[in-house]
RNA sequence: GGGCGCAUAGCUCAGUGGCGAGAGCGCUACCCUCACACGGUAGAAGUCGCAGGUUCAAGUCCUGCUGCGCCCA
């Protein structure tokens, strides 16, 4: 009850106990069989080893404010969550923890290291869940998923499947991308290439006819040469025509190779003739396969030289060996120079050791027919993008997409359901393991060790969550789903294959909506990371500041799809107005506790104002969110609220209460406008508007206020979303008041500058224009007595203009303060001239548009009245200006 | 090299061709007034990055340039 509203807001002492009220309530567990449309949202899966970050708590917020307004609009709605297994990411974590015990994976062996991953989700992997509950956010948890679960696994298994049938995946033996840290094969979007200082090392290789002769290759990686077979020229490279075909010999390694050509080779690039490595690059590989060059691999998965490299540099690190190789070369007299060079080299994005070309054997997922698919969905607007400039992000990887290397040599994942024949050799690809080779009848079949790409599952997310391949009733009911909200760097990895996956086996969209966030970056505009160690903890700021504060600054902060730059003390604005919404609903109940004698007086003016503004609210509001300008949607409700309802309506009502004929309509109107604004508030700070609201529903019904009929829901996050009423919508009386209120700051600003005493009232003569504005003057006595603090007003058309004193303009209405022996005639008349200057500029500026014969010409109608009218009241206010001015001359 | 984004008050940013260009923080002055000092009232503060162009009208549209950031090659 009220009397237990303490006068600060504290987070701590409500966020959890009403978290739990909502679970206990269910509130956030749809059935499929309810009624209404469906809105549902699936959770951008955390890796199972996260912790929460800004990035994340942007993110949730987002889609749960999606959600809460969805859910109150009434529609059958699932925010679905869960997490990812993510595969390298979770195995380096457990290895590190092993290594901890002074063991490694392979000492344990496959199945205990699998064992003890599990074991390891189980103590930690639930982190970020509860993580995202002190957000706030209301997904069903009843449906929770994970990538490695029982029902997720069968559907990988399925997609593996029925691709390979459809010749859609295939094993191939390619250059893929290494890395020797994670001993595991990666995509190439899983490469981050940056920008390296390094060099250009050309290398003389002596020809097998007359070694005094030679020929420089130019080479970024050295090492690598102790596996070439080849140097190749470009066939019209007019400087080796005489050469192509004759055989040179290879340095140190002393291998005769041969001189080829082909029209691959730049030119231009170093001296014009390229060493040919096939097993250490990828156009090498090309290359060999056409010229039938031997594959000499000499560069180990573990990034170390292979005996292949030759004794003097087998079991050396590969950079290790650059530098013993390039000082061999320079002792032999076979490096010809060394040139500073930039260039970029690929880096794990999981552990950013420099990723090797590697020879292998892999699985890989053929995209060109998927991605048709894909980009005809988003062209024909069945995806949407919002902001929709990352339409042309997403095609344009799509039109050129390369085929998905899946298969990943490490042991936490789903394993590949293709099996080997110990007989035949034949690959055998199935659901279940096989009993006999289909090729040889073979009895001995092994399974493939490698497991497939997280991201492989996660494009299966927004369908194999839903019980995908089972035709289940939330599959029916819930896909497509609605919105996906999530950052710009997974657009590749997980939209777009999302989307692919999703027309190929749902036949439809996965989403309608796609909405990409900005990214959170430190103050100085860096990113936020562990290593640079600038992250700022979303739990640390919900502490201090609480989860509604937090929620509702990172809203604030970010509008659609811009990057924001957060520091700690940015969190103070939700604070303060948390702090706000508090006080003034703690205002609003204090006043809500006696009951007020029933009026038959009509609704007062200043109510039926602020209802007309919080129609206004409601509109825009709605209208914003449906837009996904989730930001412009909270900015304007927090103006409402602070503004309108705070600084001006609870202010004017005060000595309403609680006694006064029209007590009860100020209850009514508190109670109806409070109930709508907390409703409207509740999707950004979720927590103190359910308290708040629940103290509100209590206190309405014990004054049996009318307003308690519509808070007959159980609780706010239930509750349906204000309907608009266009019937209290007042547009004479906005203006009214936005007359009022300037006289109020005219006065106030005048006793400012005269520095009169704030608090003391004093008297003043208005002047109008006319008969109208005198009534309105004339029905609101009261109202600018209390708010600027007045004693005697006097107003008329031809008001008398008392004595000696301050003169101010609202419009063409003159306001006189009467100061007698107070008024300094010269500083009077200094802040009239510099009135008059003002207006005189702004005169001469609309009078050169107004004597534009092109604009009068041209200008919509409306728009050259409205200057007309400007040009007008200007001229009208620097009459009476000038007058005033005369009157002290 | 190609593409995208950003540049508006001291700071962080809103701004959907037509307003005296706004907010929050900070700053100045005065107020602990019985919802709130996490508050109130009033105020100062801006060649809207630069140069052209389109338009009756440009912070807003177009072109070029500069600076910063991101993506791809």
């Amino acid at each position: 009850m009220p009397e237990q509203l303490s006068t600060r807001y504290d987070p701590s002492q409500i966020e959890d106990r009403i978290y739990a009220f909502w679970e206990e309530g269910k509130f956030f567990h749809p059935e499929p069989d309810e009624a209404g449309r469906s809105y549902t949202i699936v959770i951008p899966p955390p890796n199972v080893t996260a912790q929460l970050h800004m990035g994340h708590a942007l993110n949730n917020t987002l889609q749960d404010i999606y959600i809460r307004f969805r859910r109150m609009q009434g529609y059958n709605t699932l925010w679905l969550p869960g997490t990812d297994h993510a595969g390298i990411a979770t195995q380096n974590a457990v290895e590190r923890q092993l290594a901890k015990e002074g063991l490694r994976r392979e000492e344990l062996g496959r199945t205990e290291f699998v064992r003890r991953v599990w074991e390891w989700k189980k103590a930690y992997g639930n982190r970020i869940i509860q993580q995202l509950k002190k957000l706030g956010c209301s997904c069903d948890w009843d449906r929770q998923r994970f990538t490695m679960d029982e029902g997720l696994s069968r559907a990988v298994i399925e997609t593996f499947v029925r691709l390979y049938e459809k010749g859609l995946i295939y094993r191939d033996k390619y250059i893929v991308n290494w890395c020797p840290r994670c001993r595991t094969a990666l995509s190439d979007i899983e490469v981050e290439h940056e920008e390296h200082e390094s060099h250009l090392w050309y290398i003389r290789y002596p020809l097998k006819r007359g070694p005094e002769d030679h020929l420089t290759v130019a080479t970024t990686r050295p090492e690598t040469m102790l596996g070439d077979s080849a140097v190749a020229v470009h066939p019209d490279d007019e400087r080796y025509q005489h050469l192509i075909g004759e055989t040179c010999i290879l340095p140190i390694v002393g291998r005769e190779i041969p001189i080829i050509a082909d029209p691959w080779v730049d030119p231009s690039f170093g001296a014009g003739a390229v060493k040919v490595t096939p097993a250490h690059d990828p156009n090498d590989w090309q290359l060999s396969r056409r010229h039938n060059l031997d594959v000499i691999t000499v560069i180990g998965e573990d990034g170390a030289m292979t005996h292949q490299a030759g004794a003097a540099y087998e079991g050396m690190d590969r950079f290790e060996c650059r530098e013993a190789l390039v000082e061999d070369l320079r002792q032999r007299g076979q490096l010809e120079k060394v040139v500073p060079y930039e260039h970029s080299v690929g880096h794990c994005y999981r552990c950013h050791v420099v990723v090797e070309p590697y020879l292998s054997d892999q699985w890989y997922v053929k995209m060109k027919p998927l991605a048709q698919k894909a980009i005809q969905s988003a062209r024909d607007g069945r995806v949407r993008f919002h902001p929709d400039r990352w339409l042309k992000f997403y095609l344009s990887w799509l039109e050129e997409v390369r085929d998905w290397c899946i298969s990943r040599q490490i042991w936490w994942g789903h394993r590949l359901p293709v099996y080997y024949c110990e007989d035949c050799h034949e690959p055998v690809v199935a659901a279940r393991p096989p009993q006999e080779c289909p090729h040889c009848g073979g009895k001995k079949l092994r399974q493939d060790d490698d497991v497939l790409d997280t991201w492989f599952s996660s494009a299966l997310w927004p369908f194999s969550t839903l019980g995908w391949p089972a035709r289940t009733e939330d599959l029916e009911r819930y896909y497509p789903t609605d919105a996906l909200v999530t950052g710009r760097d997974i657009i590749y990895f997980w939209v777009a294959r999302m989307v692919m996956m999703g027309m190929e086996f749902m036949g439809d969209v996965p989403f309608k909506h796609v909405y990409i966030h900005g990214n959170i970056l430190d103050e100085t505009g860096r990113k936020m990371s562990k290593s640079l160690g600038n992250g700022i903890d979303p739990l640390e700021v919900i502490e201090q500041y609480g989860a509604d504060a937090t929620r509702f600054c990172l809203i604030m902060l970010s509008p659609e799809g811009q990057d924001l730059k957060l520091s700690r003390s940015k969190f103070e604005m939700g604070r303060h107005f948390a702090n706000k919404l508090w006080n003034a609903t703690r205002f609003a109940l204090l006043n809500l506790e006696r009951s007020a004698p029933q009026s038959e007086a009509e609704l007062p003016f200043e109510d039926r104002w602020i209802l007309s503004r919080l129609q206004r609210a409601i509109r825009s509001a709605t209208e914003e969110m449906e837009n996904f300008q989730d930001h412009r949607a909270a900015a304007l409700l927090y103006d409402f609220f602070w503004h309108d309802l705070c600084d001006w309506h609870l202010e004017i009502i005060k000595p309403r209460l609680p006694q006064s004929a029209t007590a009860r309509h100020a209850q009514e109107t508190l109670a109806s406008v409070f109930d709508a604004a907390l409703r409207l508030l509740h999707p950004y700070m979720p927590y103190i508007t359910e308290e708040l609201w629940q103290h509100l529903k209590a206190a309405a019904g014990e004054v049996s206020l009318n307003a308690a009929a519509a808070m007959d829901a159980e609780a706010l996050v239930v509750a349906p979303w204000p309907a608009g009423d266009p019937a209290r919508r007042n547009e004479g009386i906005e203006q009214q008041m936005e007359l009022l209120q300037q006289i109020v700051r005219a006065v106030r600003n005048l006793r400012k500058e005269k520095d009169l005493p704030e608090r003391k009232p004093v008297s003043i003569t208005l002047v109008c224009p006319d008969e109208a504005t005198n009534a309105v003057i004339g029905a609101h006595e009261d109202f600018l007595r209390q708010m600027a603090i007045l004693e005697d007003i006097e107003h008329g058309v031809r008001a008398a203009k008392p004595p000696r004193c301050a003169t101010t303009v609202v419009g063409t209405i003159e306001i006189f303060m009467p100061l007698e022996g107070l008024l300094d005639i010269e500083d009077e008349r200094r802040r009239l001239r510099k009135r008059r200057k003002g207006l005189e500029e702004q005169i001469r500026s609309v009078d050169k548009i107004l004597h534009n014969p092109d604009f009068l010409a041209r200008a919509p109608e409306d728009v050259v009245q409205q200057k007309m009218d400007r040009g007008q009241a200007l001229r009208a206010q620097l009459k009476v200006i000038i007058q005033n001015l005369a009157d002290l001359e």
